[in-house]
DNA sequence: AGGTCCCCTATTCTCGATGATCGATGATAC
DNA sequence: GTATCATCGATCATCGAGAATAGGGGACCT
């Protein structure tokens, strides 16, 4: 998985989707603004070609919205969108759990606690970057437990739409509160106990939704 | 959702994209064949870049396979892939019932019986190729009625894969053991009981698993 | 005979240029 | 003063050609 990403990388379209994709994440592409193909191809001394497929990988993924003769714009998710995607994440990982409870071997036990020690430690700090980068990688842990490569795949491909909440929205909130969502997965799995770990994840779900509402509100809802 | 489609079509790549789309479920080009960019570009009169751009879409969808500097080649899902992929589409349909049902109106209902009506005389038929096309239908409908966009999109992402077994397993399977998969959704749905509908899907998931499975046997397994 | 290197072909990948389209700006008519 | 229309700059969409790369077949060496 990892290994075939180092090989890849001779493709300059390919390189391009990495650079937007992180552009994106950083903030240097903040959500509505307009990604035009002449300068990102200028910036990168390439030529358009490979930013147009890049970008059009990118829409796909449902990162960027592409308009005929108009141009690509970075795509600001909805708070319904947002709330929506947080619903499928929260499905696919109690699923995830439910295949990868059994399946779970002390190893990869004690990469998920690290991972959430990790996570703690990001909160600690403060870096919304971080954090984003951090629970990201503590969910995909679990969800490749599963061993069902189509949905770790699926999951991803939800992925950038939550994260650009995190880094985006969060500002206005205070990220302490995903502290204290985590501990109970960690728990529950540590007991290998399936349900209570789909439970955990249910309400880790609810919470965030929650607390997503209320940054919205407090935000002036534009949706 | 539809009229932004046929906005978009002035595009080449999207023309081209749907083209090869097409192409794929309806055997013109067989898993594992190659698709050669400068072929596909003088069928359809026009240069490489469209072509490449489409393909790189169709990457990203999970329909082809690209490996820089060798070509882009239809992917054959492996047969976990395929129960891989049936797992998670019914988390997600399950998702889908437990959303919808509540906000189900009698319309949606009579639509959705239809759309089951229709889906059985495609199995009368015998027609595999519409066959796959009524069954993507019947459950897109019920996904629709959640109301999520986001899930809708994610399933769509997820149900060429499926189609493809439908369209290229199944010619070695009786298409009839279909039929029966579907009745018990149907009539959960019409007692507006989703804890049914959720229990009718898993067992849908359950006999299409085995069925996929026996299949597969059949065929010799080669993976 | 077996293995290694080199060349040759098919195809991808990239580029720079050209045509097509949009949105805004300003001119004209009423 | 307002509304409609032509024009212009910016940007996208497409093209055709040229450099880069992989895979296969033959010549050469051992």
């Amino acid at each position: 998985m990892t290994d075939e990403a180092t090989i890849t990388r001779n493709v300059l379209a390919d390189q391009v989707h990495d650079y937007l994709l992180q552009g994106i994440f950083s903030g240097r592409f903040p959500p509505d603004s307009r990604i035009v193909e002449t300068r990102v191809a200028r910036e990168l001394g390439t030529s358009q070609a490979p930013v147009r497929e890049a970008l059009r990988a990118l829409e796909v993924l449902g990162v960027v919205d592409i308009e005929p003769f108009k141009g690509a714009r970075v795509r600001s998710p909805s708070s319904t969108e947002l709330i929506e995607a947080y619903a499928v994440r929260t499905a696919l990982e109690s699923l995830g759990a439910r295949l990868g409870v059994p399946r779970m071997t002390d190893a990869d036990l004690v990469e998920i606690t690290e991972l959430h020690d990790a996570l703690q430690a990001a909160v600690a700090t403060g870096d919304r970057h971080m954090l984003a980068e951090r629970d990201a990688e503590f969910h995909a842990r679990i969800l490749a437990m599963s061993g069902n490569a189509m949905l770790a795949r699926v999951w991803r491909s939800l992925e950038p739409v939550s994260r650009t909440y995190l880094t985006l929205l969060a500002p206005n909130a205070d990220p302490t509160w995903t502290a204290g969502l985590h501990p109970p997965i960690v728990r529950a799995l540590q007991a290998r106990d399936a349900t209570a770990v789909q439970v955990a994840l249910a309400r880790h779900f609810e919470d965030a939704s929650r607390q997503l509402l209320s940054a919205l509100r407090n935000l002036g809802a534009k949706d």
